[in-house]
DNA sequence: TATCAATAGTACTTTAACGAACTGTTCGTT
DNA sequence: AACGAACAGTTCGTTAAAGTACTATTGATA
């Protein structure tokens, strides 16, 4: 992924997993969604671009020369299949057991993964100041914390989260506010 | 950046930012580090890796293969500098005004940036998993509501959910809490 | 003094993804 | 019927960074 001449600092490109068949490279994000993606159900590779788009808020537009070629190399190397085609060429995927086998193996280090994202993170954070913490900023912090809260502390992790969402809904209807 | 075998996703790798010059590619995280990073006081190349390492508990490592010709071609953009040399060949680089002014109009866009780390955030989260619970619910709609707080409201956002990570970092801590 | 580890860097291949340009096929509108 | 937009995909060059192997120079230790 790649900024559109905004100017912004981008990432999406250090999402690495893979080595589970002792090979080396293995594939990134993109390839780490569409597994994770074709999983809920079958889609084609303007779906999965359309819904990553959407789902960011189009910060996140994952280019057709990566796609496409993905979706063609991971059918190969046999962690989807086509299963179904439709009109003007549309090839519908799906994911295979080997590919669900191969997202289980990934997702099960959801411990460091979350670390290192923690890490990178911090980076971030220490270049572009936190001085005025905005709000994303607080946001994704608040999304860190809530990877890691136990069970027991679910509850109260709800609540409070709660509260957060029943201010910002007052704030974001209070039209006397700050006009 | 790339993982050891770990078999983990990583990343660092989308972090972009550039076209100040009206260039195509700028250079992504490790550029923008090294501009932060010598805006403090000048390093050689070791120093900065091993900086980088340190912070992030060694999840990040740049390559020497990246960094040490970055240093060059940043050098010959005239955003960085030689200001000394020592033992071992060493190059002790520092920031030049056009590095500084570089840095400056980048971070400038610090709220846009926010924007998209989060938006990769939930991303990764939702491949992750463990999204599916209340608190996340919440999250997902505080998510949406600071996705169109206008300008003015900003602040207060800020506040609001300045307050929930408070709240949540004390619950994280809080041993006695449900044990 | 010899050896090893740490500092410091080079060259090059591979990986992951972007971006741009292009082709082709519908589908909706005028 | 013609046109434009949207769906669907291909090709290829560029960028960012990792990974690997290697060289060279100290500095510490036995």
């Amino acid at each position: 992924m790649r900024f559109r001449d905004g100017d912004i600092p981008g990432f999406h490109r250090h999402m690495r997993f893979g080595n589970e068949s002792g090979h080396h490279g293995r594939g990134g994000m993109i390839r780490l969604y569409i597994l994770h993606s074709l999983r809920k159900e079958p889609k084609t590779g303007y779906d999965l671009i359309k819904e990553i788009s959407d789902k960011t808020g189009g910060t996140w537009v994952p280019s057709k020369g990566t796609l496409y070629p993905m979706l063609r190399k991971m059918e190969d190397e046999g962690l989807i299949r086509i299963s179904g085609t439709g009109t003007r060429s549309k090839n519908i995927y799906e994911i295979t057991d080997g590919g669900n086998d191969l997202l289980e193996r990934t997702i099960r280090h959801r411990r460091e993964a979350g670390e290192k994202m923690y890490m990178f993170r911090k980076i971030f954070s220490e270049i572009f100041g936190r001085n005025n913490t905005p709000a994303w900023e607080n946001l994704s912090d608040i999304h860190h914390l809530l990877e890691n809260i136990p069970p027991e502390k679910e509850a109260k992790a709800t609540e409070i989260t709660g509260r957060c969402l029943e201010e910002l809904r007052r704030l974001a209807e209070d039209e006397s506010g700050n006009s």
